[in-house]
DNA sequence: TATACGTGGCC
DNA sequence: TGGCCAAGTAT
């Protein structure tokens, strides 16, 4: 146990939310579940639609007899749908290739359509108890924060960041996973990119940023999000108006949602492109 | 490695 | 008020 384990396991202990994948009951997929939804998205968006999909699809082979049109229409405004299609596609590579049971192996996890590295190191270490380094964002931003005393991390992981990761684990598999999600819900809760609350931070005395005087971030500019007009607001229009009706939709419905003809023409080819549309004649639907 | 990919809440 | 941000992944 290094200085930081005992605060901030104790803080957790205290100060963790209660969330339903974090149940002692919740099962390997529920948290699989919660990760895909979590990508991006926060805490609670996704609890009312987590809930309903594990009371529909309770296991993955429940999801994967359905048709993938079936789970984007569930995933309703969580947002990037493609991963409602990536875990409709990993529960069928589930059934397939793991006998219906969620991996516990960071490698077999990854190879799973929609898990990525941290999903991958997310579902080993709290579904399956695995010892395994969780890097995610709130983790990074603490680390660069207490550990470098820079306001936040870089945009790619390095292979030192990780090692260091690594390093910092508890040696016992249940204490380095309660590690993990404690120091992920401490840059949740405390330790946020916007006005942090180190008067309420555990290792607030222990923290190289705030003894430095909290110096703002000067690393290369970071690039905004753009919205208004682009592709994937017109996606978004396009798709909800599908996942919204009831059966096929007519295309002058859809031409309706968006003025500018080349551009819609052009989403719509990318929303048939990815699958998240199937054309039927003159009407389009979810797959 | 840079970019595309939804949505909505916050200050 | 609009830019920033939210448990990333795929290409």
């Amino acid at each position: 146990m290094n200085d930081l384990h005992a605060p901030v396991l104790r803080w957790y202990d205290e100060h963790a939310r209660e969330l339903p994948w974090r149940s002692p009951s919740a099962t390997p997929w529920s948290v699989m579940v919660s990760e895909l939804m979590l990508q991006q998205t926060p805490v609670a968006r996704v609890l009312p639609v987590h809930e309903q999909w594990l009371e529909r699809w309770p296991t993955p082979a429940s999801l994967a007899a359905e048709p993938a049109g079936e789970a984007v229409r569930m995933w309703g405004r969580l947002g990037y749908p493609r991963r409602a299609l990536r875990l409709h596609a990993a529960a069928t590579a589930i059934v397939e290739h793991h006998g219906g049971e969620v991996p516990a192996d960071h490698a077999d996890l990854l190879a799973l359509p929609g898990v990525g590295d941290y999903t991958a190191a997310a579902v080993a270490v709290f579904a399956h108890g695995r010892r395994h380094a969780v890097l995610d964002t709130n983790v990074r931003r603490v680390h660069a924060r207490v550990l470098d005393g820079v306001e936040l991390a870089p945009q790619s992981v390095t292979r030192a960041e990780r090692e260091r990761a690594t390093d910092l684990l508890p040696r016992d598999d249940a204490d380095a996973a309660t590690w993990s999600v404690a120091v992920m819900e401490l840059g949740a809760l405390v330790c946020t990119a916007q006005r942090p609350r180190c008067g309420a931070c555990p290792v607030a005395d222990a923290c190289a940023w705030r003894a430095a005087g909290h110096p703002a971030y000067d690393g290369p500019p970071r690039r905004g999000q753009a919205w208004a007009g682009t592709d994937r607001q017109c996606r978004g229009r396009l798709l909800a108006v599908v996942r919204e009706a009831d059966g096929p939709v007519p295309r002058p419905r859809l031409d309706a949602v968006w003025p500018e003809q080349a551009q819609r023409e052009r989403c719509l080819a990318s929303l048939l492109a990815d699958g998240l549309l199937v054309r039927d004649g003159e009407d389009y639907a979810l797959p």
